[in-house]
DNA sequence: AATTGGCACTCATCCATCAAGAGTGCTAAT
DNA sequence: ATTAGCACTCTTGATGGATGAGTGCCAATT
């Protein structure tokens, strides 16, 4: 056995290198001759294959039959994302497409598209962004109307302009006047405080009312009681550019491309998957099998948090097959993330 | 030539019938031996032979490859479907099921959804229901919160609880008691009338205050004409189950399943497909290239307007392979699309 | 001791061939 | 008008080289 550290640091990660990159190239399991004429080291096929066997016993490739070349394996893959590694900086044009593109809306929403659009035309892959998800969510403005069958429709505002609105079923009928007067009490006593806040205060007033009962009071505190019982945190996300994923012959097996579709559909495992990014600043990859999730098993997810105020909102990312230019795609994932938590900035954008 | 239209009404149309019901059976194409045993008439293969070339000089079938059976072409579904085809009832406990599923919520953009997962469940194909679209969309309420530089959110909700919002720029900074009041007076005006109707009474008032130059209500229609001069309707729809699209071997070639999705995606050819139907009552079918985009011409498309207070508000549909069972799919569509227009209403729910 | 050339060996891929089977169209007989 | 019979076509699947890429190992070289 003559695989020792020695062995690997020197020259083998070199080759390891050049592999990856190869095979992320062609997409063709890359062989020792081609391996010897490609990297800078003049070494002959021959020692190639000796060093080649070493990287397999180590599990960082495999060969998918006895005769054709090596591809790298997931442990292959994260060594050379990890370490190996020499991102490309990002084409100025790209960088300009970006700018523009996030500049071209006001409203938060529309813009988290344009990002999921951007970095997915940019990448030629599934562009992925989560809709931002504030710790502290102030109530700004709420406001009641009457529907028939003792039902209420409640509009309320949060942050500075995320429009939220609801039905609730209340045990009385109210007036139009009554849900005027009670939204102008609540707007009086709760507004610019954070919903975590409202709620723990709604049951202590409720309380304190209850004893004192004064009806209009206590009416308007139990509408609002229904309006925050529940969470109001969208937890969504915006995908676009799905259909790229179908050109990669990796992904062409019809059961494979099926079930990473019906994930997308049933939303929670990729959000799951998202959330794992939001605890992170930076780029965040999973390769493969990392995931954990049966259905990318033949993708890699390449994320960035991104943040408005140096609070962590939420996650953009780029899903594509594990065969991706990782040089290429971090830089993209990092520097949208980083622009679209400076456009979703209110003081920072139209002054 | 001995294809006259004796010859076709008389047994040819029993025949094809009992070849597109074979055919959408099996997915194989029919020969002469099987459907010579499979109709009631006691034909030998040969007399079948005849008959079906007869059937394909007039375009209705066509054969694959020559030592291949026939299957319909799209005149031969159309003729099926127009005229020979005999609907199944819809199963009792799939009735219940889409009157359960359709009754579990109030909110409509939730009942569309719920309306859109059921029928491709059921169907197992893909699902899709327009957001219902008013011809008469009432203002009910209005309102206007104060943003930084010059902006200012605007919330209106129209007919019974459909809530709108966006951000308009205005020429001057306005205080939240003017807008408040501005607000107020736009509500009296206008609440109650149909937004065409508010957009030219706003053109006349606006006129007119301009000679009396009352700054205050002048303001307030300058702001109502910001927020009500592009259109409100949605105009989008809710797609479910694509994935089901996948397991069909006709749909099965990649790039046909890319193009299918991208159309998906754009939205736009599928809403100018689904707006056709609109136009009228009852169930509707594009077979094949009848569609007309490129992206459908190996599915199939049963659609059915629903109505809300017998107004067409909407269009459910089911999209799936040209062979699918339409005896079985056109009453699913045609019951489903009448209980969501019943659900819709809110006269009719929740008593 | 590391490197290399040489060589036998393994597989996937391509291509041609072949047999089987399904289905047709046509003709002649019923 | 219908049908039996038959020659013919064409797909499908199996078989079997031939080719070529790539490997692993051993012996020779530096």
């Amino acid at each position: 056995m003559s695989l020792n550290n020695q062995d690997l640091n020197d020259r083998s990660l070199q080759l390891l290198k050049t592999l990856v990159e190869r095979y992320i190239n062609d997409g063709q399991p890359v062989g020792s001759r081609i391996l010897s004429k490609d990297s800078e080291l003049n070494l002959s096929p021959a020692t190639i294959r000796n060093v080649m066997a070493d990287l397999e016993d180590l599990g960082l490739i495999h060969s998918p039959h006895t005769s054709a070349g090596r591809i790298p394996t997931v442990s292959g893959y994260r060594l050379f994302v990890d370490s190996l590694l020499t991102v490309k900086p990002i084409d100025a044009k790209d960088l300009a497409q970006i700018s523009l593109g996030l500049s071209e809306t006001d409203d938060p929403n529309n813009m988290i598209g344009a990002a999921s659009r951007l970095i997915s035309e940019l990448t030629n892959m599934a562009g992925v962004v989560t809709m931002p998800k504030r710790e502290a969510v102030y109530l700004r403005h709420i406001e009641f109307l009457p529907l028939s069958h003792n039902r209420v429709l409640v509009i309320f505002v949060t942050n500075e302009q995320e429009v939220h609105n609801k039905v609730i079923h209340t045990d009385k009928v109210f007036s139009p006047a009554e849900l005027q007067q009670a939204a102008n009490y609540l707007n009086s006593l709760y507004a610019g405080h954070s919903l975590a806040a409202v709620k723990s205060a709604l049951l202590k007033d409720l309380q304190q009312e209850q004893e004192r009962t004064n009806q209009a009071m206590l009416d308007a505190l139990k509408i609002a009681t229904l309006t925050f019982e529940a969470g109001h945190q969208k937890n969504d996300y915006i995908l676009s550019g799905e259909t790229n994923l179908m050109g990669f012959s990796e992904l062409s097996d019809r059961n494979h491309l099926r079930s990473l579709f019906e994930a997308f559909s049933h939303k929670s495992d990729v959000i799951h998957l998202l959330d794992q990014s939001m605890k992170a600043d930076g780029v965040q990859i999973f390769i493969g099998k990392e995931s954990g999730y049966q259905a990318f098993d033949q993708c890699s997810l390449v994320t960035s948090s991104y943040s408005v105020n140096d609070e962590i909102v939420g996650v953009l990312g780029v899903i594509g097959p594990t065969r991706m230019s990782y040089e290429k795609i971090i830089p993209y994932v990092d520097v949208t993330a980083k622009l679209l938590g400076a456009a979703l900035n209110p003081k920072t954008s139209t002054p």
